[in-house]
RNA sequence: AGGCCCGUAGCUCAGUUGGUUAGAGCGCUACGUUGACAUCGUAGAGGUCAGCGGUUCAAGUCCGCUCGGGCCUACCA
């Protein structure tokens, strides 16, 4: 290494030994790009991330929310994998044998979605090649975006177990799937059987009733006369679906309505059809609403379905499986768009006099999620899984403890939804999907098995004559198993054993039920365990003013560009200081830009370290406070408060608070304070004992805590650290995670320290009042009532001097309690 | 209709069991290139804690009501 003062005679000569070659080696430049990359590649190659299920260690586990696995990583991915990735790397380093298991899931209805209009770009459809070359583009789709989602989790700098990774539809998986179907129809609780269901007449399937979103609808409120069979009266009835009418069978009363008491046993005749439909009393009916006279369409209204069921009704089909008016509606209707077929009947009835009145009328309308028309109930045959036992398993594990929601709030919800809980529709009329295992003979006789063959043994009946139900099992069937069946359930293996249940599970309150508690349920019923001890819901990543991103508003931020440009270290410690429980999350890109600053003061705070540290100085696993100076003991001080506070807020998934204090502790304590009070020792102006260690000590120790939260900042620093080889040989992400040091822990140090950093404070406060310029020395007496203060502040008055740029008073000036 | 959450500095938000002078980041103002960092440093301005009432020695914090905003659940035709 030239001397600088040969290259520059100018320059001061240089008095200290130059430091190593690795030392110097160091970029002025803070780059994540220039590390992230090969970090990543090295720790996975290195198999850090591969748990061992033979460690003896304690285990710790934690599974991703499967994203689809043709899709690619959101922000709100991004959030919850570096919150797991946050808790992994924590439980890694205290000790755990850590396990985060990576996966896709197969995501049915999307899926299939994405294919068909891959296809109809082509000019085909699904329906023109068949259900087997479908299957064979979406696998070929499937394994063409495989690796989208690894390398997004690279990345981020998941710290995965990629060499566990699952798929949903893998074979494991699958048996996993059939396994549950079977035991679950051999119990009982999974019926074949006909129904209303949520149609989507648009995706043409069944939907579960967490599919059915509801929207509000400005409509309209029809009020149609009928005319009582056998007299003159002529009754109203309200209805916001006149095209259904053509199916009604009956019209219904409140039992007590003593309006309509004569119209019992008698009927009405309906308009346009002339069908006969008799009055009955239903406790359904709310006398307040309308007319109080309800029109019963058995085939197509939830609750007209029931009334049907309790009187014995016929149900009359009149609209199809696309949405148009059957044959049964008749003349006029047949073929018809169901709000064709609406505007055609108003129009009919305007016509024979039929139309009392029109109200507008704003309700409630439920729509398909993915396909976004509005439902249409339908009669239908569809597998069903009977949840309610289940369900208050999963509630009895929230309410003792077992299974604890954070934030806590989400308890009350829990509870409702899983106290009111419905038979789930299972079945959907997909192709992309793991199909029933339920296979029929010529008689329509249905056989359940883990394949074919067990299913035509279990009946006694020849396979071959045997056909495989059409339909595909809800995506969530599969993924309410992900916590054991990525294990290896139902094999009894030692991943299995060790690692369920598991730790904890990070994901969004959107698919609290969709998921979670769906999860609780099978995990309970299957496994006789709760699947997660703690499930931790985030909010949503939303823009800098709070708007929910959307394509359509142009705000969407992908967490591949952000880690682009902020460096994946700033949106990691970005996500993880904004997730404040039960909030949403306002992703902000300049406050991103304020963390990629914190990485640069780290960065430069390191370089500072290893230029200025006396050539034998050494990172020290243990250092005695015992003959350090007040600011070193200082340091170490405020760095064991720091551990244990961290340490805590982890513990309690308050990463906001954990991230807001590493912060300050590093830039303010250590930067600002520690740093600046150890220039003039490092530069052996005013020599300190061990100055050097304790930096470099308290380098290793922060990097070591700021770790999981900035994986590859820290490693890359840390790497440089003489002395860190005693700590861990190969890598900090094996290095044990810093915890409170009590015999660094110093109350009369803290004190006396906090008095010194406010006279600085204060002196430097009054030169900018007093308007004195920068370079000006002022002068400066010392003093305090305390005499320990006093003698502690005159011990380090040219430390003091030194920071406010202040000469001090001769010797024997100083007053007590003045400045 | 029921449930949940929110309303604190210009903006986005912290504020644990009620307890000195209510904090952070960004933004703003002034000064500054002092031996790592201008992706920086020093100092500073800025808040009737939505409103009203109550409990208390003490309320941003607990209770009630009002107003405003958001979310979830729900078969009112």
């Amino acid at each position: 290494i030239p001397s600088r003062s040969a290259e520059n005679p100018r320059e001061p000569p240089v008095t200290t030994a130059p430091p190593t070659l690795r030392r110097e080696a160091m970029d002025k430049r803070f780059d994540p790009a220039s590390y992230e990359p090969r970090l990543q590649r090295w720790w996975h190659e290195r198999g850090f991330f591969r748990a061992d299920p033979a460690s003896g260690r304690p285990p710790f586990a934690i599974m991703i929310p499967p994203p689809n696995v043709t899709g690619k990583l959101h922000i709100g991915h991004a959030l919850q994998s570096t919150l797991q990735d946050l808790l992994v790397r924590w439980k890694r380093m205290c000790g755990f044998e850590a396990l985060w298991l990576p996966g896709t899931d197969h995501a049915g209805i999307a899926t299939q979605l994405m294919v068909e209009r891959e296809l109809a770009k082509e000019g085909t459809s699904r329906a023109e090649i068949g259900r087997e070359r479908f299957l064979e583009r979406t696998w070929a789709w499937k394994h063409e975006h495989h690796g989208n989602i690894r390398r997004q989790l690279d990345l981020l700098g998941a710290s995965a177990d990629f060499t566990r990774e699952r798929f949903t539809m893998d074979e494991g998986l699958s048996r996993a799937v059939a396994e549950t179907f079977v035991r679950l129809y051999d119990e009982g609780l999974i019926t074949r059987g006909e129904y209303m269901v949520n149609w989507s007449p648009q995706l043409q399937t069944a939907v579960s009733d967490l599919e059915v979103e509801s929207k509000t609808v400005h409509g309209h409120l029809y009020h149609v006369a009928y005319q009582v069979e056998g007299s003159d009266e002529r009754i109203v009835v309200a209805t916001t679906r006149p095209e259904t009418m053509l199916g009604d069978t009956a019209i219904a009363k409140h039992p007590d309505d003593e309006r309509y008491r004569h119209l019992g046993g008698g009927a009405a005749i309906l308009p346009l059809v002339g069908r006969r439909l008799p009055f009955v009393d239903d406790a359904a009916v709310d006398p307040e609403f309308g007319t109080g006279l309800v029109k019963v369409t058995p085939a197509h209204d939830p609750t007209d379905f029931e009334i049907g069921r309790r009187h014995g009704l016929p149900a009359i089909e009149v609209i199809d499986r696309s949405g148009r008016m059957s044959e049964a509606a008749g003349e006029g209707f047949a073929g018809l768009d169901r709000f064709a077929a609406r505007r055609r009947v108003v129009e009919r009835l305007r016509e024979e006099g039929r139309l009392a009145r029109v109200e507008d009328h704003v309700h409630n309308v439920g729509h398909s999620q993915r396909g976004g028309e509005p439902i249409e109930p339908l009669i239908s045959t569809q597998w069903f899984c009977d949840v309610s036992a289940m369900a208050r398993r999963a509630l009895d594990a929230v309410r003792d403890g077992r299974l604890a929601l954070v934030p806590e709030t989400y308890v009350k919800t829990w509870e409702h939804w899983l106290e009111n809980i419905k038979p789930w529709c299972i079945s959907r009329q997909l192709w992309w999907g793991h199909r029933v295992p339920a296979w029929y003979d010529a008689e329509g006789r249905v056989f359940v098995g883990r394949d074919a063959g067990e299913a035509a043994a279990r009946g006694g009946v020849d396979p071959a004559a045997l056909t495989q139900d059409p339909d595909v099992l809800d995506t969530w069937f599969s993924s309410a198993l992900w916590p054991f069946s990525t294990l290896g359930w139902p094999e009894d293996t030692e991943d299995l054993r060790t690692f369920y249940p598991t730790d904890v599970l990070v994901t969004g309150h959107d698919i609290l039920f969709f998921w979670v508690a769906r999860m609780a349920m099978f995990g309970l019923h299957l496994t006789g365990e709760v699947p997660f001890r703690t499930v931790h819901l985030t909010g949503l990543v939303r823009d800098a003013e709070g708007k929910k991103m959307s394509k359509t508003a142009g705000n969407v931020l992908d967490p591949a560009d952000l880690a682009a440009e902020y460096g994946a270290d700033a949106l990691r410690f970005t996500l993880a200081i904004l997730d404040v429980p039960g909030r949403d999350v306002p992703l902000d890109p300049e406050r991103m830009a304020g963390y990629r600053a914190f990485g640069n003061k780290i960065w430069n705070a390191t370089r500072f370290a290893l230029a200025r540290v006396g050539e034998d100085d050494r990172v020290q696993t243990e250092l005695p406070a015992d003959g350090l100076a007040a600011p070193e003991r200082w340091i170490l001080s405020r760095l064991s408060a720091t551990a244990g506070e961290v340490n805590a807020r982890f513990a309690d998934f308050r990463f906001d608070e954990a991230c807001n204090r590493l912060y300050h502790f590093f830039w303010g304590d250590l930067c600002d304070w520690s740093i600046e009070l150890a220039k003039p020792a490092l530069a052996g102006d005013a020599p300190r004992p061990r100055v050097g260690d304790v930096l470099l000590t308290v380098l290793d120790r922060s990097l070591r805590l700021l770790h999981p939260v900035m994986p590859f900042l820290t490693e890359e620093l840390w790497q440089r650290l003489p002395g860190r080889e005693a700590i861990h040989p190969e890598t900090i992400a094996l290095a044990p995670y810093p915890t409170a040091e009590e015999g660094w822990r110093d109350d009369e140090v803290e004190r006396r320290m906090a008095a010194l950093i406010e006279v600085v404070t204060r002196v430097r406060a009054l030169r900018a009042e007093l308007e004195v310029p920068a370079a000006e020395r002022v002068g400066l007496a010392l003093g305090a009532g305390d005499a320990a203060l006093a003698d502690f502040l005159a011990e380090h008055a040219p430390l003091i001097a030194d920071l406010c740029r202040a000469e001090l008073s001769p010797a024997g000036t100083e007053r007590p309690g003045a400045v």
